[in-house]
RNA sequence: GCAGAGAUGGCGGAGCGGCUGAACGCGCACGAUUCGAAAUCGUGUUAUGCAGGAAUGUAUACAAGGGUUCAAAUCCCUUUCUCUGCGCCA
């Protein structure tokens, strides 16, 4: 949600932006809010004028009272009562303007940054910058499901029994490495100075649509039966939710999170070959960041927290790239967003690992993030990026670290969280 | 989960239909005193929206939401949270 401020006094800007992002459909939102702005403000005046005249006459009524004037402040009351049906159409309008003004300023998109690139869809992103070398190893690299069933790693076929399709049992070595890659990521997150934070797996309905739009929410989330309660779709949801409404110190920024949560997603919609596997899954695990910080630190937080991802996958010996999300590509609270993308030697490309977004002060205004300090008190900025997302990194790391004869190495790294190991070999 | 008590400013705590945006105390800021400090004294000290160049005015907010009333921190209902006791449980 963007400034209204911004919007009463540049509107041009604003129509700008929107025609950067290719959603020509949304233009005339900007003359649909300004017109309800002013029809707010006029309200308010009408209601404010209003009650400052009830409570005038309230006044009187009480001190007529004590004097004993019964009939006076009779007459009083009915004055009081004339104005009350204007007085409720008022405030029935306001509240039927104001929630109108929010749908639609919830539809315009953030002010974009000036560094990302223009262009109407994800085929228009831009590859910033590769670490390590891509490799091409001389031998075929199966489907990762086909590793992780010869290393006996995964059973599928139960899961789906169990939980039905998009659930798996990681077992053995493998499902060690899931644990020790989540493990490694925490203990890098918090060498970098993050707060490892444990959050709650399940939220409030409240929290949720503070968090995303009913679409969204019908989507991707699982509600529990019976409760006020879903699961988390991603640690962001309670992380971000845990300062719902909330006035920061000055002092307390900048605020830098790292939490891990399982990840509870319906995922509707999903289908196709690259589907198959433990690629796109109801439920796996993750290491996040989140950032809150004051206004001018947040660009140079989102590159920091793109390159800690980064770090991570080359000390792991994966090679990995950054793609700029485009104008098109970019969701409508994010002001600048890219991806981390791990090579795959199967595909011959890159996919996506991770997602790093900053989101200004879209998001904290919708929210009620602030913060309190000299200049008064001011919306916060938001960030989030995706550390580690185990069961995805693992088809990037299976990929890249398997050898001709089935085996997988295990890089330096992550061996004193795997008992010493230095490779998963395969069974039987 | 059951029963009882409760939720008021940065903190403690009064108020329990109109004179309360909120007594009193602590804290904090500024000033006086002092060589300086402590102590003491004085003054000030909630936030947000709207209007205004500003001074300021006005509205709203006493956990949240709804209701009663001319008028609600105060009465009623719902929800959330906290404390105490019992129950249950890694």
């Amino acid at each position: 949600m963007i400034d209204i401020t911004l919007l009463r006094s540049d509107p041009e800007s604003v129509r700008e932006n929107i025609r950067k992002k290719f959603q020509h459909q949304k233009l005339p939102l900007v003359d649909e809010a300004l017109s309800l702005d002013s029809r707010r403000r006029a309200l308010q005046q009408e209601g404010d004028t209003l009650r400052a005249s009830r409570n005038t006459l309230s006044k009187q009524v009480g001190a007529l009272m004590r004097e004993k004037k019964r009939e006076e402040a009779e007459t009083v009351k009915a004055q009081v009562t004339a104005n009350a049906e204007r007085l409720a159409a008022v405030e029935a309008e306001t509240a039927e303007v104001e929630s109108k003004l929010k749908a639609v300023m919830m539809r315009i998109p953030n002010i974009i940054s000036k560094d990302t690139p223009i262009g109407k869809d994800d085929s228009e992103n831009v590859e910033r910058q590769r670490f390590l070398e891509p490799k091409t190893p001389e031998f075929e690299v199966p489907y990762h499901l086909d590793i992780l069933e010869k290393l006996a790693g995964i059973d599928i076929d139960s899961a789906r029994r169990t939980s039905g399709q998009g659930f798996y049992y990681l077992t053995g070595d493998i499902a060690r490495l899931h644990s020790a890659v989540l493990a490694y990521a925490r203990d890098f997150m918090i060498g970098k100075g993050f707060t490892y934070v444990i959050p709650p797996f399940m939220i409030r309905s409240d929290v949720v649509s503070g968090v995303m739009s009913f679409e969204e929410m019908d989507g991707m989330m699982y509600k529990i039966e019976g409760e006020d309660l879903y699961l988390i779709g991603t640690s962001e949801h309670s992380m971000i939710g845990r300062f719902m409404n909330t006035t920061l110190d000055e002092k307390q920024l900048p605020l830098t999170l790292t939490s891990y949560s399982p990840c509870f997603r319906k995922e509707k919609g999903a289908h196709g070959i690259e589907e198959r596997g433990i690629y796109r899954i109801h439920q796996f695990e993750k290491q996040e960041m989140i950032v809150i910080c004051k206004p001018e630190e947040s660009e140079s937080w989102y590159e920091k927290m793109w390159q800690y991802t980064v770090e991570l996958f080359v000390s792991m010996e994966i090679p990995v790239r950054q793609l700029e999300c485009c104008s098109g590509d970019l969701a409508d609270l994010k002001y600048r967003s890219c991806d981390v993308e791990a090579w795959s030697p199967r595909q011959q490309k890159y996919f996506e690992v991770g997602s790093c977004s900053n989101l200004t002060d879209a998001q904290a205004r919708r929210l009620g993030i602030r913060y309190k300090g000299e200049g008064g008190t001011k919306y916060a900025h938001t960030l989030n990026n995706t550390v580690v997302a185990p069961p995805r990194m693992l088809i990037a790391f299976l990929e890249n670290h398997l050898r001709a004869d089935g085996s997988v190495y295990i890089p330096e790294v992550l061996r004193p969280y795997m008992g010493g190991q230095k490779e998963i070999v395969p069974k039987k």
